[in-house]
DNA sequence: TAGTTGTTTCAGTTAATACTGAAATAACGG
DNA sequence: CCGTTATTTCAGTATTAACTGAAACAACTA
């Protein structure tokens, strides 16, 4: 796989992006590869495209399996496995919010009650501010649980909004 | 400053969940503290609870003033500065957010902007994957803005719609 | 201004994470 | 099965990011 100076820019710019959120660098570069080839990658050849060993690659694209954004596809008269990832954008931004709202936000929201709970009575100033931010927590967890699961391309309907979003809320609120 | 068991299980967490999301564990456990705190702290006293070194602190507070969401509060008859954050949730998400925004998405817009204006003619493929990414990226930062500027507690009374949302774009779509 | 207290800087160290390459394992084909 | 090719595991190494503590600096006070 031939990275032309620009694809070469968009794969290190998403591998830098990746490590700002923590994700791993090289996971990050190997998904902006996937993103941009024309076709399903064999490991290998991942490898050589960003010069990183065959073993980093092999764990990076099992990293990407577990966030679900990852495809095995056979090609004929191949044995190697081939690989290629979600290309449409909002299926994969959706994909990627949910396992990380699963993996992160969850947990937090679970802890704060915990914590809630604990100070509930004996610590009233620790329990009105981590009952503050776990009430917020919660509004948002919510609200992106209905946004996200709207069904086919209403989301991006919703996201094109734009604009009209004050409007539509002057009449709802 | 005495963490209890409750305080102290936040305070990790939090430091915690900042490292997943590509925040230094010390500037988040020290936010942590502030948020948790009854009164405004001096350095000194966040470097001896969270026993970590007062260099450390001091650039951490750094940081969080560069996030925007530190104070520096004079006390009376102490000539140490002492520091409390914002207490106010929804305003202290939205601060974060624009921030994050203004550091990662910005500069990634611009990138794809760039690597769109390249792709085009010479790379109908490249052009075509990066042109569905960027704009997925400028649709969710036009809305983000949108959304995010909401005056008083509107975003509040948005986010807390939840379910509402469906019916509500199918009203305006 | 000299002394004191508080703060920041920075070179060196430590800790955490990422990465490599060789060896083990698995999957296939004859 | 035996040989071949693909994949994964893992112990060791390299890289990066975080942290420390001493020294420099700044701000105040008497």
């Amino acid at each position: 796989m031939q990275l032309t100076p620009t694809t070469q820019k968009f794969v290190l710019h998403w591998g830098e992006m990746g490590s700002r959120w923590g994700i791993n660098r090289t996971v990050a570069q190997t998904h902006a590869l996937l993103y941009i080839a024309d076709r399903p990658l064999p490991a290998d050849e991942i490898a050589e495209t960003l010069r990183v060993a065959r073993s980093n690659v092999s764990g990076s694209l099992k990293e990407l399996e577990s966030w679900g954004i990852l495809k095995k596809v056979p090609v004929l008269g191949d044995r190697r496995d081939h690989f290629e990832t979600t290309v449409d954008v909002w299926t994969m931004f959706r994909t990627i919010l949910d396992e990380r709202k699963r993996r992160e936000i969850d947990p937090t929201l679970e802890l704060l009650r915990e914590c809630v709970a604990e100070a509930k009575g004996n610590d009233p100033h620790t329990h009105r501010r981590l009952s503050n931010l776990l009430g917020m927590i919660e509004s948002m967890s919510t609200w992106y649980q209905h946004v996200i699961t709207l069904p086919g391309t209403a989301l991006e309907k919703f996201i094109k909004l734009g604009r009209k979003v004050p409007k539509l809320l002057g009449t709802a609120a």
